[in-house]
DNA sequence: AAAAAAT
């Protein structure tokens, strides 16, 4: 569960918000930077109004009636009769999911998704379908309930998350043209009431300030690009739009390629999910996976989820039992797609999950073959989401080539302001800090969970090897670690039999662990981001937490940073902190001017408003610094490094990625 | 600099 339970109340600090597009008034309608070399644009498909979502009746017409030969391969039942290929009336059988033998059937539409007759056709436990245009949830399940959504008042499966107070003074901006009201509340309109039964097993109460946003974004039909950090509830964020917009509007009747036959039987099948969710790590389209069976439970909508170091074969299966909303990760999707067992044909959604984070792991060729590359319909017929912690120009980019018009989301630092967390920095010399961590380990008592952050792997091993023999029950994660001893790690401290845990940057975001009270920072990292991250393992779920950050002279790179985030959490500031930052009085270490943030500022901000700046928006020299901005100060500092604006981007460098458009001439 | 990721 990345984004987590929430309780109480929500306030949104309205006058932190700016909802309606910010652009100047008076100046010309604004042309986003992938439409700008595309000639005079075409006219977004998904309109206001009018959302096209999952292959709905994009013409007006109803899906009762669609006239859509092909639904995708696990489609609706539609009321047809189901047929065994030897022509036998097929009887009902709740595992036999899509069962092969109702395909490749007639001229009327090659397909019949089975389960006619009486029978509902169900999937696994307790699954859904699409019948006569109609959506038919499937029974209730106690026990796939459990599993789900835990047991009250069983704290191991207790549900965790953030606490909803974080949420209070987080700014939310939108802009872009037409940007639809925020909702308050998940009800039904917009959402759909089986999405919101959902919601409500999974006890969520009210949309976080992202999904206040993103729902009726995603439910008018709009692309969206998301400044938003793990946290912000991001992950509803995209799936409650999505799967609400599935459930009412049913399966994609985009056209399968290839005609019925390829569906006859005893042949491999091919999946053609309508929804893709890309995401750089294991741990977090796992996650996602998870999050979206919550919220798929008995529906129509089965979600799969895909990612390397684990068998193949079985996830084979999975998708072969159905995958209409997919989780992957790039590499692994790739290779499902080259061994021609997923098709992107029927993509309706796109969402990039952390896609800074995708293209600083090398995933850029990936990414880009999917989207571009392989069957993915094209930008304006598909919905696009991107989620991006920062938004630098390589994000840029990727916005300008799968977005149209889209609307661009601000979301502030979760935990940024959270006083549940008591944040700590102590003044301690690399050599010290193993006897200082030692105080704190035996001051600080056994309740509770301790998280040790270091920066190398290497220390990983040696900190937890000498807490051990110094008979403190501690392990140790990293990414040198088989995923084996890394799961090992995980469920030992998760189940308090090793209460403490030194971890490298792979623990740092998105893990939800519960009962953590306490983390260390026995390594300050270098991105204040990090440490967010780092501190908001705990504090969760109402509860109090502690971070001890061990601060030196090696970390001066991060101490405004470091300074003005104590500050915005009031916090306690030490006094050599603050003679520290006056010391360095120059660089702030990562070019991260005063700029987008601060002050409760948002993270980032909508690069095509910037004054002046449209024109040179993406990099005219001094570019998107804003107006007159010199290049070492930058705006907003989007966490690249100053060095690498400058007139950096002119004329080779930048190249046309996509191809979709004319070569260097450009605006 | 580290980490992560298809085999």
């Amino acid at each position: 569960m990345a984004d987590g339970l929430q309780m109480g109340n929500l306030s949104l600090n309205e006058s932190q918000h700016a909802p309606q597009g910010n652009a100047p008034v008076g100046r010309a309608a604004y042309i986003p930077p992938h439409l700008r070399q595309r000639g005079p644009g075409p006219a977004p498909t998904a309109n206001a109004g009018a959302p096209s979502g999952f292959g709905g009746p994009r013409d007006g017409g109803n899906w009762a009636n669609a006239n859509a030969p092909n639904f995708s391969p696990r489609g609706p039942a539609n009321g047809m009769t189901s047929w065994t290929p030897d022509g036998k009336l097929r009887p009902f059988n709740p595992n036999a999911y899509g069962n092969p033998g109702s395909y490749g059937g007639g001229s009327s539409g090659g397909y019949s998704g089975g389960g006619g007759g009486g029978g509902q056709q169900a999937r696994g436990s307790g699954d859904g379908q699409w019948r006569d245009g109609k959506h038919v949830p499937g029974p209730a399940n106690a026990r796939l309930e459990r599993e789900l959504f835990g047991v009250p008042n069983d704290p191991s499966k207790q549900q965790t998350g953030i606490n909803f107070s974080n949420y209070d003074d987080i700014p939310v901006e939108a802009s872009g043209n037409d940007v639809p009201e925020p909702v308050t509340q998940f009800t039904n309109p917009p959402l759909d009431d089986h999405l919101i039964a959902n919601i409500k097993l999974a006890s969520y109460v009210i949309p976080t300030p992202v999904q206040k946003y993103s729902v009726p974004i995603v439910m008018n039909g709009r692309d969206l690009m998301a400044c938003a950090q793990t946290g912000s509830g991001k992950t509803g964020g995209f799936l409650f739009p999505i799967l609400s917009q599935a459930f009412q509007n049913g399966p994609s009747a985009a056209p399968v390629q290839g005609g019925g036959g390829q569906f006859s039987y005893g042949r491999q099948r091919k999946a053609y999910p309508t929804s893709l969710i890309l995401a750089p790590t294991r741990e977090l389209v796992s996650q996602i996976f998870e999050e979206a069976r919550k919220f798929a439970y008995r529906s129509w909508v089965r979600p799969c989820v895909v990612y390397g170091g684990a068998d193949i074969g079985s996830q084979l299966r999975q998708i072969e039992r159905g995958c209409d909303l997919l989780v992957a990760t790039p590499g692994r999707l790739v290779d499902l797609i080259e061994r021609g067992r997923i098709s992107l044909a029927n993509i309706k959604y796109l969402v990039l999950d952390e896609a800074d984070r995708m293209l600083d792991m090398g995933f850029e060729p990936q990414i880009r073959r999917i989207v571009e590359g392989e069957d993915m319909p094209v930008v304006d017929n598909r919905q696009t989401l991107m989620f991006s912690a920062t938004f630098p120009r390589d994000i840029q980019m990727l916005a300008r080539d799968f977005l149209k018009d889209y609307i661009f989301l601000s979301v502030g630092r979760v935990g940024s302001t959270s006083e549940n967390i008591t944040q700590k920095v102590e003044y301690v010399e690399d050599a010290d800090k193993r006897s200082v961590l030692l105080d704190i380990l035996h001051t600080h008592g056994s309740t509770g969970l301790t998280l040790i952050f270091v920066e190398t792997k290497r220390m990983a091993d040696s900190l937890s090897d000498f807490l051990i023999n110094q008979r403190f029950p501690a392990t140790a994660i990293h990414g040198d670690r088989t995923q084996r001893e890394r799961e090992r790690a995980l469920e030992l401290f998760r189940n308090g039999r090793c209460p403490i845990l030194v971890a490298t940057a792979v623990a740092a975001r998105g893990l939800d662990i519960p009962n953590v009270t306490h983390v260390i920072n026995y390594d300050l990292p270098t991105d204040i981001d990090d440490y967010v991250h780092r501190i908001g393992r705990t504090g969760r779920a109402g509860n109090t937490g502690i971070a001890t950050a061990f601060f030196n002279r090696g970390n001066r790179g991060v101490v405004r940073d470091l300074l003005e985030l104590l500050k915005e959490a009031h916090q306690e500031v030490p006094a050599f902190l603050e003679s520290i930052a006056r010391e360095g009085s120059g660089f702030s270490g990562r070019g991260r001017g005063g700029g987008g943030r601060g002050r409760g500022a948002a993270a980032t901000r909508d690069v095509r408003r910037i004054p002046g700046g449209m024109g040179g928006g993406f990099g005219g020299p001094g570019g998107y610094g804003g107006s007159g901005g010199a290049a070492p100060s930058y705006g907003g500092g989007y966490g690249a490094p100053a060095p690498s604006y400058g007139g950096g981007y002119g004329g080779g460098g930048y190249g046309n990625p996509s191809g979709s458009s004319g070569p260097s001439s450009w605006w």
